[in-house]
DNA sequence: GCCATGGCTAGTA
DNA sequence: GCCATGGCTAGTA
C-alpha cells in the first residue's frame, strides 16, 4: 500500500489538478505542467500521469502537447485522436501535428 | 539524434 | 525500470 485512501503522491495530485484545469480550446506542454506543479524537470512524470490516469480520471489528455508545440503521440497510437479532439475544440492543428500555440497556448492565471 | 532528467511503483527479498 | 520529454548539438541543404 503505497497510497493512502484515494490520494496520490503530492506532485501527481498537483499535476492532475492542473491538467483538469486546462480549458477547452487551450493547450499546455508537459514541461509547463511540470513546472507549475513545482518540478520543472519532471515533464516525463507528467507524461506518465497522462498515460496511466487519463481514462480513470477523465483527464483532458489531448490538451497536453510537447514544448515544441506538436503532438507527441506517434501516428496510429493516439496522434489522430488527439488531433481530432483538438480540432473539435477549435484548435488548428496541421496534418503534421503542429498546433497553433500562438493562439491557443494556455496561460494560467496566477494565484 | 543523443542522453540526462524526475517521480513513482511493481515486484523481489 | 517505466514514461505520450526536453534541450542542445551535429551536420545537411
Amino acid at each position: 500500500m503505497r497510497r493512502q485512501g484515494s490520494r496520490y503522491a503530492p506532485f501527481t495530485e498537483r499535476a492532475v489538478a492542473l491538467i483538469l484545469s486546462i480549458p477547452r480550446g487551450r493547450v499546455a506542454s508537459y514541461g509547463q505542467i511540470a513546472g507549475i506543479a513545482g518540478s520543472p524537470a519532471a515533464a516525463r512524470q507528467v507524461a506518465r500521469v497522462l498515460h496511466s490516469m487519463s481514462r480513470t480520471l477523465h483527464l483532458p489528455w489531448h490538451r497536453v502537447i510537447s514544448s515544441r508545440g506538436t503532438i507527441s503521440l506517434p501516428r496510429g497510437e493516439g496522434f489522430e485522436t488527439q488531433r481530432a479532439l483538438l480540432m473539435s475544440e477549435g484548435v488548428a492543428v496541421t496534418v503534421d501535428g503542429a498546433v497553433d500555440v500562438r493562439h491557443h497556448r494556455w496561460v494560467p492565471r496566477v494565484r
